[in-house]
DNA sequence: TCTTTATGGCGAT
DNA sequence: TCGCCCTAAAGAT
């Protein structure tokens, strides 16, 4: 369920879990045993997202978490029961805990390895110390489609295949257009709806794009069902009528993901 | 009880 | 562009 809204939601509920107390940190599934030993017992003085990537600081060591294409946190309250599954990573306490399953990347890194992590992410959206300058320099000169652009985390931290589908399909950009084809006010548009859309997520802790007119309610039509729970316009509604010009929406796969969008809304 | 699928990303070719 | 890594749940048989 991981796109960069999740990442910064774990981070806000990992503090708040277990912010400012010792935290008993071990790894059930035995993985992670190594770095687990070394931070077991400290105290977890910050938590921050970039984009995907989920840092926890245990004093001078970050616990650098990527959740991948489907790693999750599990949050309990009261004491840890017997894990179930494959539990990489388990935070604790006496009256609390949290599950880590399925991660791409759970390790420890130095202070200045976790700078060079920053260094090769893109402005997230969700960051109040982003430049979206940097993302428009990179779009602007690139022959590359604004689909691909999007996903890619040096140019723009966070964004995953449903954002991207959304937000192209909201400013009626195809997504086949390459970067340099954007002009600067439609990327403007692109950052302000990323920006929006986003935090919305991280409240909402799900994907929701489709504007009130536009709902199921609105249109007279039966409620949308879909796994991830959000309500959206294009993101996997294969051959579904568009919500706004009942033209089919259409998927492809592009550059090894799937892509989703409106041929008709969505004109070069 | 299989096979498939997923909101990601890496390294090799 | 391909293969591969991580895991669980849904779908097919």
């Amino acid at each position: 369920m991981p796109e960069g809204h999740i990442i910064h939601r774990l981070a806000g509920q990992n503090f708040r879990t277990f912010g400012g107390r010792p935290v008993r940190v071990s790894s059930p599934q035995g993985r992670f045993a190594d770095g687990a030993a070394l931070i077991d017992g400290r105290t977890l003085d910050e938590a921050e997202a970039h984009g995907k990537h989920l840092f926890l600081g245990f004093g001078d060591a970050w616990l650098h978490i990527h959740l991948g294409l489907y790693g999750g946190f599990t949050f309990g309250a009261g004491p840890a029961p017997a894990p179930v599954g494959l539990v990489r990573l388990r935070l604790a306490t006496d009256d609390a805990y949290a599950d880590l399953r399925g991660p791409t990347t759970c390790e420890l890194l130095t202070p200045a390895e976790k700078d060079a992590v920053h260094l090769r992410l893109g402005p997230d959206p969700l960051r109040a110390d982003a430049d979206a300058g940097f993302a428009w320099r990179r779009i602007s000169r690139s022959s590359t489609t604004v689909a691909a652009l999007l996903m890619d985390q040096k140019v723009l931290a966070g964004v995953g295949n449903v954002y991207r589908a959304e937000v192209l399909f909201r400013l009626g950009i195809d997504p086949h257009r390459a970067g340099r084809e954007l002009t600067r006010p439609q990327w403007d548009a692109i950052w302000a709806d990323l920006v929006a859309l986003m935090h919305d997520g991280v409240g909402a802790g799900r994907i929701d794009t489709v504007r009130p007119e536009h709902t199921p309610e609105a249109m007279g039509r039966p409620p949308r069902v879909d796994d991830h729970g959000g309500e959206v316009y294009v993101y996997r509604r294969t051959d579904q009528p568009c919500l706004v010009c009942e033209t089919p929406v259409r998927t492809e796969e592009h550059a090894a993901r799937n892509l989703f969008w409106c041929p008709s809304c969505q004109r070069r």
